[in-house]
DNA sequence: GGTATTTTTG
DNA sequence: TTCACACTGTCCA
DNA sequence: GACAGTGTGTCTCAAAAATACCAT
């Protein structure tokens, strides 16, 4: 819909998004670049444009060795020279790589089985072919790497740290790179043109820098490293960052990482170590896990004092909940009276459908919309509401929210502070809830004027103007305000856990429909939203589907 | 040979 | 930089 | 039936090109 034909891009545009993104860094962070990053980049702006052609355009590919009679750009006219002037310039080397194993991943199978083994048998697959050459004596390994750097001409790049560097200097992240620059120019994404006057950055220090940086190694080499063994787990402990004061950010990506690592561990058995590297995160589920483990290993006093704490000060709803039901495990090892308490039951009907092959959701829908209009939205609507709604105040330019043009939210969007920090701004737009036209004008005028740009809460192929009229003009103000409430109390937590469906009858109303086919049982977070739905008179209900049957005829065929 | 998956591209 | 569901096994009334 | 744990399909921009795999 949005995205527009694909046009032609400027010649050389990936040289200008480089110098883009790069100039930026430069410029901003002039005072923590090291030595050898500015002597990188003041390299490549020194050299040949064809140079920096062929050190831009490998530099975005895979791996860092090449061989040159695979490389074919038509914009760069001579490959040999581009490539002996980066090497001059100590940006690349143009010797063969000695490692076997890199010299093995250059080639395609065919080439390996033609130049290393002719006429041979080769095994099944490409990876088990590498993996027999690998396991050769040393002797015919030299004589393997020997062909192999012979059959070709060689490229290696240098500075792939430094690039690294810039990237997350630029973007805050190592996830986004310069194709964001193509996308934008292509149109294939959208991003809110919010202010960037400040030239502000997303690391305020080296060592700030450095410790995202070292996060995302961190990060990377989880998912190299062997899963089965405790050794790389706690080497790879050892190594996660020092946390920078006041950078929650930090906080929450590494305390996600030692969770990760902490699970693992308790797979391989390392109870000890799993429960130190919990006690170190302060997020979720990290005090869950150690009430769990010291449940399971009798520790009554550990998991009581923990389970105290959860209870105080739950981080969220979802750990307020789950302390709930570990406080009666607790009781009950403890030998204690369990502790009589209503669970919420939301309001459940069954439903017997003939079995399809398509999603459990569809047919049901398909069942309600002979009711009325039913809609397959899940965390879509609401979310996508709330987003139109406060659309200029998710952009507003708060001091540290924006530092480029790719955000698709403020850095600070999902941290529990959102809210707070623009309290003023909300509590503002609240009161155009007083007015269901006021509300409804601003979220069709948002729908308007916004659409197709990338949003946190906004997921444009999901809502349609027909789902958004209906539901405006069904769902009362109030429910809208307690639902905004919700999501807005933590982002990061509530913006999921609708229910699959809404119906709007004929006659009047609407309904919250979560489906649940057999074997399906409500998610935590349903229950949560489900239990805030009932608190605030919203109407839903769960509804259990049944298959029809004639499961008899199947079974005779 | 055809199809599935990965890599590159703009 | 995910979310919801499917499937398994365990525990228990 | 409740619950925990784990795995899966779905999303990541879309389409072309290159490569790997598998089956006659
Ligand atoms: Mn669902
Ligand atoms: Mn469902």
């Amino acid at each position: 819909m949005q995205t527009g034909r694909p046009e032609a891009l400027a010649e050389n545009y990936y040289l200008a998004n480089f110098h883009r993104l790069a100039d930026f860094v430069v410029d901003t962070y002039r005072d923590i670049l090291t030595p050898a990053e500015r002597q990188w980049y003041d390299s490549l702006q020194a050299s040949t444009e064809s140079a920096q052609q062929l050190y831009i355009r490998l530099l975005s590919r895979k791996g860092s060795v090449f061989r040159l009679s695979r490389i074919s750009y038509p914009e760069i006219e001579s490959l040999d020279s581009a490539a002996s002037e980066l090497a001059t310039r100590g940006l690349a080397e143009t010797l063969p790589p000695d490692n076997l194993q890199i010299l093995l991943s250059a080639f395609t199978k065919p080439e390996l089985s033609a130049l290393l083994i002719p006429g041979g048998k080769w095994p099944r697959s490409r990876v088990e072919l590498i993996d027999e050459l690998l396991a050769a004596n040393a002797g015919e390994q030299a004589r393997f790497s020997t062909i192999l750097q012979q059959a070709d001409e060689w490229i290696t790049l240098y500075g792939h740290q430094h690039w690294s560097v810039f990237r997350l200097g630029y973007f805050g992240n190592l996830y986004q790179d310069s194709t964001e620059f193509v996308l934008q120019e292509l149109g294939t994404v959208i991003y809110e043109n919010y202010a960037l006057d400040a030239p502000a950055r997303p690391f305020a220090t080296r060592s700030q820098l450095n410790a995202h940086l070292r996060y995302f190694e961190c990060e990377a080499l989880l998912d190299t490293i062997s899963l089965k063994e405790v050794r790389p787990l706690l080497a790879l402990v050892a190594q996660l960052p020092v946390m920078i004061a006041g950078d929650d950010h930090l906080l929450r990506r590494v305390d996600r990482l030692r969770n990760r690592i902490a699970r693992q561990l308790e797979r391989l058995g390392c109870q000890d170590d799993a429960l130190e590297l919990y006690a170190v995160s302060v997020h979720p589920p990290a005090r869950e896990r150690r009430v769990r483990l010291h449940l399971g290993r009798g520790e009554l006093d550990h998991a009581g004092r923990l389970l105290s704490l959860m209870r105080e000060a739950p981080f969220n709803d979802a750990e307020d909940q789950v302390a709930d039901r570990l406080q009666q495990q607790y009781r009950k090892a403890a030998g204690l009276p369990a502790i009589k308490q209503v669970r919420f039951k939301p309001q459940t009907t069954a439903l017997t459908l003939s079995e399809s092959s398509d999603r459990v959701e569809y047919a049901a829908r398909a069942f309600y919309g002979r009711l009325g209009d039913c809609y397959y939205t899940e965390n879509a609507l609401v979310n996508a509401v709330l987003g139109l709604f406060i659309w200029d105040i998710i952009y507003f330019p708060i001091a540290g929210a924006f530092f480029n043009p790719f955000q698709s939210a403020p850095a600070d969007f999902y941290q529990p502070s959102f809210s707070a920090r623009r309290a003023n701004l909300l509590m503002t737009r609240f009161e155009e809830l007083e007015s269901e036209s006021r509300f409804t004008d601003r979220v069709f005028e948002a729908y308007e004027r916004h659409q197709g740009k990338s949003n946190p809460l906004v997921r444009w192929d999901q809502i349609s103007l027909a789902l958004l009229s209906h539901s405006l003009e069904r769902i009362p103000v109030s429910h809208w305000r307690a639902m905004f409430q919700r999501i807005l109390s933590d982002t990061r937590d509530n913006t999921s856990g609708f229910p699959d469906l809404i119906l709007f009858r004929e006659e009047a109303g609407y309904e919250f429909i979560e489906v649940k086919g057999p074997g399906d049982v409500l998610q935590k977070n349903q229950l949560r939203w489900m239990q805030y739905f009932d608190s605030h008179g919203i109407p839903c209900r769960v509804v259990n589907i049944r298959w029809a049957q004639d499961v008899i005829g199947k079974a005779g065929q």
